[in-house]
Order: structure tokens, then sequence, then C-alpha cells
DNA sequence: TTTGATACTGAACAAATGTTCAGATAACCT
DNA sequence: AGGTTATCTGAACATTTGTTCAGTATCAAA
């Protein structure tokens, strides 16, 4: 036996990049094999190795891939001019983004010390790049006399922090609907910057 | 060779744990393997077997006594009656017991997924049982009218999420001292619960 | 000084790890 | 129809994994 009838590397390339993503996700990087990998995907795992040189590289892809369209999503929202809409904006696509996509914020925040020190920056970089995005919106408030804080820097990570937890206890179908949580959120993030 | 001179029980157990945590913490749990911890506290592998029955067994013992010593810990800071007083006694011992014990509260955030079913429910139970200490704070805020909150568990979450995450960043030594990323923090959390 | 228990070694076990590669098959191109 | 290339298999590799255990050296008590 070798090559399988139908088989396309359009369709190979990221079905292995998710079965990777949901296998990292529920058992962490270092727990889950690459033959587990390529059992999910219906393949040997020599064959992962068409697609990634390493298993590390596999993880650096998804979580590069990630932020970077963490970025570019949020560059297409449109900044409003206006601190306290522009903050009400993030609150709101932080948290709706991040639970469309549960399973990959999950790798961003705790695979990365299986990254080596160059991929490590990379996605650090990233990382400091969309926090500066929620700070530059602090900054603009505090000038603009619509925020009160002592400190944009703490704040930022502060209502990251707050925001992201969202991804651990909320459940499709649970007790409060998504439109709700944003609600509420924004509601405790505004009151936090004295807004 | 066998027994080392000076080898006691009582010396090799509490080392075994503090490098199983130093280690874990570090690399992760499935990253590390029972050779690496015994080689860290000067051992064989074989001993590590007289002191933990499996290497899951290690973990959860980390876990659990971590959860055992923050309950009982905050049980010990006398809370307070007044709903605002407890909320910041609440706040800045969340945030200085957490500092204190780094290593713990990454392992405790991120390797509950290596439990088996049964150890995994006797963490989040005590895990949920702090959070309802907090949660017991909001709800009698709420009711003498201290607090204004639309939820008491969803701002119960986002509070220790904000906290926590302070863990991520702080560095003693940094640009600012303990007890003013306390006070900071503080100011954020006071204004978000409307008080 | 003998006895018994305690604390450890060192070797062994089967199973699983990441990765490589020669060969085989299917799809595509001419 | 035939040749080429892309895609995958299956076996192999050296290493490492968690765990067990018979043996040994040290300590404490008698």
């Amino acid at each position: 036996m070798a090559r399988k009838t139908g088989s396309h590397s359009e369709i190979t390339g990221p079905r292995i990049r998710a079965e990777a993503q949901r296998l990292f996700a529920r058992h962490g990087f270092a727990a889950v094999s690459m033959r587990q990998i390529a059992a999910a995907v219906g393949v040997q795992a020599g064959a992962l190795y068409l697609y990634t040189p390493d298993k590390e590289a596999l993880l650096f892809d998804l979580l590069k891939s990630h932020m970077e369209e963490l970025l570019s999503a949020w560059a297409e929202v449109a900044p409003q001019a206006e601190p306290r809409a522009a903050l009400e904006t993030f609150v709101r696509f932080h948290i709706r983004f991040n639970l469309t996509r549960a399973e990959a914020v999950f790798l961003s925040y705790m695979e990365l010390r299986n990254l080596g020190p160059g991929n490590f920056a990379v996605i650090e970089g990233l990382r400091r790049a969309y926090e500066t995005e929620l700070e530059k919106i602090l900054i603009a408030g505090r000038a603009a006399g619509a925020f009160a804080l002592p400190d944009t820097k703490l704040a930022t990570l502060a209502i990251i922090a707050m925001l992201t937890g969202v991804n651990t206890w909320y459940r499709e179908g649970g007790r409060l609907s998504l439109d709700t949580v944003e609600a509420i959120y924004w509601d405790m993030v505004r009151k936090a910057v004295g807004a």
C-alpha cells in the first residue's frame, strides 16, 4: 500500500493542523505523540513530515497563525476614534473572538514554554503587539479625560486577563447568552477604568 | 552502593516534592521524567517510588497541598464583616499569596488535565470553594448596597482571573513595588464592583 | 555485636518516543 | 498510453519512558 485514493496535500495539511490543535489543547503538547496526530488524521506518522519539519514547528505554526489572525481580525473592526466606544469594541471583540477559538487561545497561553528561544520571541512579540492595541486606547482615553487610570500598562494586562478568563468557564447554551456576557464584562471594565 | 550516608525520609520526601514542582512548572508535567526529578534530588529513579505510588500522585499531591494551604491561609486572615474592607483584604491577599507561590499557582492552572477524573474532581472542588469565598463577599456587599453588580458569579470569576494575571508579569525588583501593585488592582476592582 | 528495619542502588522490562527513508501507489500531464 | 511527480506506507533507528525488584549499605535498638 502507498498513496491513498483522493489524497491531496491541500486537504491533509489543514487536517493535520486541526487535529494537532485539538489534541495539543486537550492533552498538552508534550503528552501528544506524532503517531496520535497521524492516527487522528488517518495517516501514518511518517506522512506528517511532508508538512512539518518537526513537532515543535507544528506547534509554532499553530500559535503564529492564531496570533496573526487575532491581530488582523482586530485591524478589521475599524477602531473607533472615541475612547469609550473603542474600549467597548475591544472588550466585545476580545471575548467573542477568543470564544470562537478556544483551543488556539488555550495553546497560546499554555504551550509557549515548548518553543525554542527564537520561536518564543516571535509569539511574544505578536502578543505584545496585541496588548499595545488596548493600551493605545487607554492612553488616548486618559489623555482625553475619559478614563481615570493610575497605570495604563497594568490596566491593559488586568483587562486582558479578566476578559480571557471567560474562556475557562463559558459554555454555549449555558446560563447566559454571549451578548449578555459581553455586556456584563463591558460594564465591569467601564467602571474599572473610571468611564 | 546502596543507602547513602545521612539519608532520611524526612529530608528526601519534601525535596522530591520541591524539585518536582520546580520542574513541572518549568517544563510541564508530561515533559518531565521521573529520572529528571530523581537526578535533581540526587537519587536514583527507583527511590522516588518509596514516596509516591506513581507520577500522577506526585502531581496530585502538589496541587492538593497548594489548594489546601490557600484555603487555610485565607481562613487565617480573619475576614472582615464590612464588605468593602473584606473585598480589599481578598484582593491584597490573593495577589500576595499567589506571588509567593508562583510555581504552584502555575501548576494549578496548567496541569489539571493530567489528572484522572477522581483527582481532578477533588482539585476542582477546592478551587470552587475558594471562589465561593469571594462570591460570599460580593453577595453580602450587594445585599448591603455597597456594591452594584449585575452578576456576582461572573464578577467572582472576572476578579480572580484579573488578579491571578499578576503572576504572568510581576517580577521582584521591577518597576512597581508589591504594595503599589496591590493598590492599583484594588483601585480597579473597587471601581468595577461599583464601590 | 547481633538483629531488624529503613533508605537506597542498579539493572531490567516492555512500551512508546521523534524522526528517517526506500519503496509503492495514485493522480496528473503530455 | 506512458512517464513524472506528488503523496503516503511500513519498517526501522536509537533513545527514553514509567515502573518493578532483588540486593546492599546504613542506621537504631537490644
